[in-house]
DNA sequence: TATGAATGAGCGTTCATTCAT
DNA sequence: AATGAATGAACGCTCATTCAT
């Protein structure tokens, strides 16, 4: 049933009617309001549910190989998944809900992506949690308003992501010289 | 009327009732469809009001001294700006709109910015428009949707910007030069 | 200008609006509110002008050389004439109107019609004043509502006009006789 | 709930409300929108129950052993009703309608009146269904139009009626005979 | 005096929410 | 427990009417 209000959210925006919603997902609206005692509570628990397999795909990456790679990767996915998915967005942006319990903890989850990266070198050392939820949180808003193509996703994480890792010697160690 | 009607939009997004508006900008609701023949008039009018003064912005700026911090100093007012105006965002999301004739160019002034930092060699040569929009998209559209405050609007950015600049001996010429 | 109110009222129906109908006329709608109180006292208004064209009309006939002919004639123009004007399809209607003053006199100058038809043998002695105007605000009724072409009318108030007739030897005296 | 519709509509005209009705009803507007998904298919649904009925009464009829008399009978059933109800008026006007299935065939019904009555001899031989219908719609648009008491529907009827049945020694054998 | 901008009640319609079945 | 018919507040919009100019 949460699967069922992903898809119709997805697809028609968060105007989608209840009715619609339970259509989709063949049960009376009644059974909907079971379990939800609002829209609201619903749109909430769609958005839990996303960050939870958010915070889930980050701990498999947590022990990548990689970890620069691991970090890049994890944010393409997801501003790429935003593109169609049109509620994740809120997950991101909603940065309140995970006071509340039972709430995954995604912000762990990416702080130990984050962390791994910038230990590895791949990303610079003072960048911190809460300006990378505003990126992944911007890219994803955007992806998703703007429709971004793939050409346009490389091109535009291609600016984020060079701003995010070290630069100088590091990065481009021969090039500056000495 | 217009500011009214921009200030409730910014308050209560697009869901904004026209009595809402109407109550605050203290007029009727007829008054409102008198200049305005429906609600979506009313939402273009002041989204292209807002692109004008955005160009304008950037019409001010395209002869400043230094056009590095000239580009960058245009990009975060827009983002600040943002931060309290819920429309301006869609300002830069539809891009489609500046092909009708009177819409400003706002397209044409912001490339302008960007043309003469580039030349400056304030900003990677290799940094089209499109994705340009796209970031500022981004994070205009986090900004409101997630109330960025000042330090967070600096640190992120802080990032955004860095990825835009030239890397390695270019950017820190006189570091690394002779 | 009560013109131009009739004009839009024949044209859009009772629903026209009073911008419409000042609009048509070349003044503004406030200057219609200086000489009609409301919307009905418009109209109103028309329809008394409407039974004055039409008892004058019927004066002119009264003293027709063939009174018959004259009074068949003077039903077929008013039906004729409702095809096209939705409005005076209630001048008849509304015969309550005829109590207040300044009403022109329709029904008298209808009546004098009747009366003469019957004095020369051509309407029945018995066919009174009500049933009359029933049958003239019926046709006038159907011919608009329904938009009678030439062929129907004509056949239609054939059979009224039969039913007004005189029957028998009277009518069709050389027919039935010896 | 048609039953309330028909109340209201019979009483305040089409431009009743949908609220109205739905209080008459003792309903809720939505109830409404549940069934009828407009005003105008509600008003629709009402017409056609209406010709439904009219047609069940014309085929009841159809066996009469006196066709002339069914026949009048059948016509003034119907103008007595449409003293009170502002609706069926539509259901002779809308002749149109008819050719969308399910509707009940009103047309059929009533020619079969007709023609019984004809070959009874009791209606002129040359009068055709067009006329009829446009007599029926008429007088039933007049009857409620101008609220026609029992009287003046006798008298009227009287004279249309005279208008439809064969004239001369058919009509009056005995009288003219002699 | 004539104007038309402003008003706001009211309309048709939708949809989150409730509750009898 | 599950259903979906019923509810009615709220929405976008229209237009008769008023009144400052």
């Amino acid at each position: 049933m949460l699967e069922a209000a992903e898809v119709v959210l997805a697809r028609d925006g968060l105007d989608a009617s209840m009715r619609e919603i339970a259509e989709v997902a063949g049960v009376g609206v009644g059974t909907i309001y079971r379990q939800f005692p609002t829209k609201e509570a619903l749109y909430q628990a769609i958005v839990v549910d996303r960050m939870r397999r958010l915070a889930d795909r980050a701990g498999e990456l947590a022990s990548a190989a990689d970890p620069g790679a691991a970090f890049f990767a994890y944010f393409t996915t997801i501003v790429e998944d935003s593109t169609v998915k049109k509620v994740l967005v809120d997950a991101l942006a909603t940065a309140g809900i995970d006071a509340k319990a039972g709430t995954p903890d995604i912000k762990g989850a990416i702080e130990a992506l984050l962390v791994r990266a910038q230990e590895a070198g791949a990303i610079r050392a003072d960048v911190g949690m809460e300006e990378l939820l505003a990126l992944l949180s911007a890219t994803c808003l955007a992806a998703q308003h703007n429709n971004w193509d793939e050409g346009l996703r490389t091109r535009t994480l291609g600016v984020v992501f060079d701003g995010l890792r070290p630069s100088g010697p590091v990065r481009r160690t021969g090039a500056s010289g000495a």
